[in-house]
DNA sequence: TTAATTCCTACCTTTACACTATGATTTAAA
DNA sequence: TTTAAATCATAGTGTAAAGGTAGGAATTAA
């Protein structure tokens, strides 16, 4: 699990997108001001976001994205996995320079890597966007 | 907590020298060829265990490194935090220039990156430097 | 005295991240 | 029908950090 800003602004796009998805297309200037990321970027993410069926997008005046499928039902596992190509923290596979051999006492800590992505995923795999939300309604009512 | 082979590193040197803990002290060159590490890399990694008091050093010829303590007494938290000087995954301070303010509807991920730092935080908690070896004891033997 | 080691600090190289720039395409509304 | 607002697409860029190297000083067992 890759975690850097990207995944964070994807997360905090899709947590707009949640709050405003009852007044049609949220265009990405609109979200670009109000979650302060460049538009331009956003613009990138939500290639992606789309690309996976995350989001619709609207495309001409008044256009904009929305989300394909209800907050409650959208993990943010998918949310990242979706802007970052790669799953793993750090590699240690086969085909990568450094990493497992067959050397003897090699990869002692292959298996603790692995499980913390296991970790990390799971985390992710229990959170909603739903869930995100539940927590600013009051402030952004 | 951040996540990079500098800490992937430490663990498995760490590893390495408790693998070997009744050998006397082990020199880092040996680690390094074990470990396939670069021998002047781990120099500036076992500095900083030093310092932490993970590790005593014993200079001169047939010198090396020893740990300080047992390994079922060894968290990994401990040596990941040793070596990188941040514990944060994604800042989202007041100091930073990018992160929350006192505008609404900002910072709708910030519990959650929170959370994540925690559940990392408490997978490495838990993890001791005996149980890696335990797992490769077979192997090395 | 020599070789093996830790210790220390400065430097270097590459890469990925985060972002910018530019322009094409689409479409609602004036 | 024109204009502005929006998505779509791709290439380029600046910077910082990661991941090392390099060179030498200090220490110590043999």
């Amino acid at each position: 699990m890759k975690l850097n800003s990207k995944g964070r602004y994807a997360v905090m796009a899709m947590a707009d997108l949640a709050l405003f998805k009852d007044k049609g297309p949220i265009s990405l200037t609109d979200i670009s001001i109000r979650q302060n990321i460049s538009l331009a970027y956003l613009e990138q993410i939500f290639i992606k976001l789309k690309h996976n069926n995350l989001v619709k997008s609207v495309r001409g005046a008044k256009g904009g994205y929305v989300l394909e499928h209800s907050p409650d039902t959208i993990k943010i596992s998918k949310i990242i996995s979706a802007v970052d190509e790669e799953i793993k923290t750090l590699n240690c596979k086969k085909d990568s320079k450094k990493g497992c051999n067959n050397k003897s006492s090699k990869c002692i800590t292959h298996n603790l890597w692995d499980q913390l992505d296991q970790h990390i995923n799971n985390f992710f795999e229990k959170v909603k966007l739903q869930d995100l939300i539940k927590k600013n309604q009051t402030l952004n009512k």
